[in-house]
RNA sequence: GGAGGUGUGGCAGAGUGGUUGAAUGCACCGGUCUUGAAAACCGGCAGGGGUUCACGCCCCUCGUGAGUUCGAAUCUCACCGCCUCCGCCA
């Protein structure tokens, strides 16, 4: 959420860096609303404060046992219009609220100016593509006759976008997991977490699905008018830690490490990455968050890219390191890089983490506060980042691995979380 | 599922219709004292918003939302969380 101040104070500024990222912004509708709101509350409140005064005056003649029954009609008679007065107030308020709760983030300054993905800014490319044997195939392929990626079962429980893993790539998948945890935990110095897979709204709105991007959000009915929210990624669940707290300045840095199933309806993508688990309804994630101190966050920012670049680098994946130009960025962040890995198959480089900086914009709409040494309380930056994205690592080992025999070699740095198992072959 | 209790500032904890946004303690900040620290003492200290050049004035907030009332932390209702007991299940 954007600081409301901001906009009353900065619009043009805003309405410019809002156009950056693609945002139309309603500079006109939003001043109309905030002089409605002013003078509505100027005179609500001078109703209130009357209102106020009197009763205060009823209650210290009635303490002096006086007549208190003129001061009693006079402010009777300020009922109606308060109440009309402040019912409209929360309605506009509640508009304007609505109206700033839907606005993205503001970019950083560092970051490019573009329109789309094509103007995204390569500042690292590492490892070299391996050369493979002729056939190049892809992971489908691979799976399928390994017999440990079942697309049909699937289809027959669920429907499309789903998979079964089995045997070997079953395991694999596991042991990716295990290992991107025990590397964060033991390595970078995160906190290993477990948390619901199942969100209330509020929580949802902390880090910005809500209200905007419900489309792409399951929900789960439960209660009387109730209902949950499958998590699309556990950056919800985990940067919500801290929603509604003040926090003591040595509480921070929190850093944390999850790995959580991610549940995303993936609508509006229908004709792309039908094939395969590239994209799929769920897929298994380890998510990096940081909690930090405002003036910490670019630092943890570059840090954290490189806590998920360290996952890539054990299993010699090769990759590229993307800077999002300010189209191609998410609804919450400041700014974001991407990894992208080496996928043979598809002869390209594909998003396999995405590391944002939030800065204060889901503090301020999770109300999450940190008491600084001059003794004020700021709004907490939070970050996030894949460190990785399981199932399409999973994607890129089978298919940077694969053998002419159909095997897939274990990357060395995997082995032991294999059970020593050096080399993945069919499925008896 | 049934019965009862409870939810107040960073924390603990008073407050049950009227000059209470809220006693007190702890924590925190400043000062006195001290070679320094501690202790003691003095002072400050909730958040958000409106208005003002500023001093200030005003509004809202005691889990959340409705309601009663001239006036609600205090009364009523619903919801949410926590605690205890009973039942049921693992």
């Amino acid at each position: 959420m954007l600081d409301i101040q901001l906009l009353r104070s900065q619009l043009e500024t805003v309405t410019e860096a809002l156009a950056a990222r693609g945002m139309r912004f309603d500079a006109a509708a939003f001043q109309a609303m905030e002089g409605e709101r002013k003078s509505l509350q100027t005179r609500t409140q001078e109703l209130q404060a009357r209102r106020n005064a009197l009763s205060k005056q009823i209650g210290m003649l009635k303490g002096k046992g006086e007549d208190a029954s003129a001061v009693m009609s006079e402010v009777a008679g300020l009922g109606d219009e308060l109440k009309a007065n402040e019912q409209a107030l929360s309605a506009l308020l509640e508009r304007i609220n609505e109206f700033v709760a839907r606005l993205p983030n503001l970019p950083h300054e560092s970051v490019p100016h573009g329109a789309d993905e094509t103007a995204n800014v390569e500042v690292l490319r590492w490892g070299s593509p391996r050369t493979i044997e002729a056939p190049v195939r892809d992971h489908v392929d691979i799976g399928a006759a390994l017999g440990g990626l079942d697309f049909e079962t699937a289809v027959k429980l669920a429907g499309s976008r789903f998979a079964v893993l089995r045997g070997g790539i079953a395991r694999l998948h596991r042991a990716l997991a295990q290992f991107m945890l025990d590397v964060h935990t033991r390595e970078h110095g995160y906190t290993e977490v477990y948390v619901p897979y199942l969100v209330n709204p509020a929580s949802m709105f902390g880090t910005g699905q809500l209200p905007k991007f419900e489309e792409d959000l399951f929900a789960v009915p439960f209660g009387e008018g109730g209902r949950f929210f499958l998590i699309p990624t556990s950056e919800v669940p985990v940067t919500n830690f801290v929603r509604g707290e003040l926090l003591a300045p040595d509480a921070l840095p929190m850093k944390f490490v999850g790995h959580t199933p991610c549940f995303r309806s993936e609508a509006g993508s229908y004709g792309r990455d039908t094939r395969g688990m590239i994209r799929q309804h769920q897929f298994d994630k380890v998510e990096l968050v940081r909690i930090e101190h405002p003036e910490r966050s670019w630092d943890a920012l570059e840090e954290l890219v490189g806590h998920a670049e360290a996952i890539l680098r054990k299993l010699e994946l090769p990759y590229r390191k993307m800077v999002l130009c300010t189209g191609d960025m998410g609804f919450s962040a400041a700014k974001t890089y991407d990894l992208e890995v080496w996928l043979p198959a598809q002869n390209t480089y594909r998003e396999i983490s995405s590391c944002s900086n939030c800065g204060d914009f889901q503090g301020r709409r999770m109300q999450a506060r940190v008491r600084t040494a001059a003794g004020r309380n700021e709004f907490v930056h939070t970050l996030n980042g894949s460190g990785l994205a399981v199932g399409r690592t999973l994607v890129a080992v089978l298919e940077n691995y694969q053998q002419a025999d159909g095997s897939v070699r274990v990357p060395a740095a995997l082995v032991p979380w294999m059970g020593g198992i050096e080399l993945i072959e069919p499925v008896r």
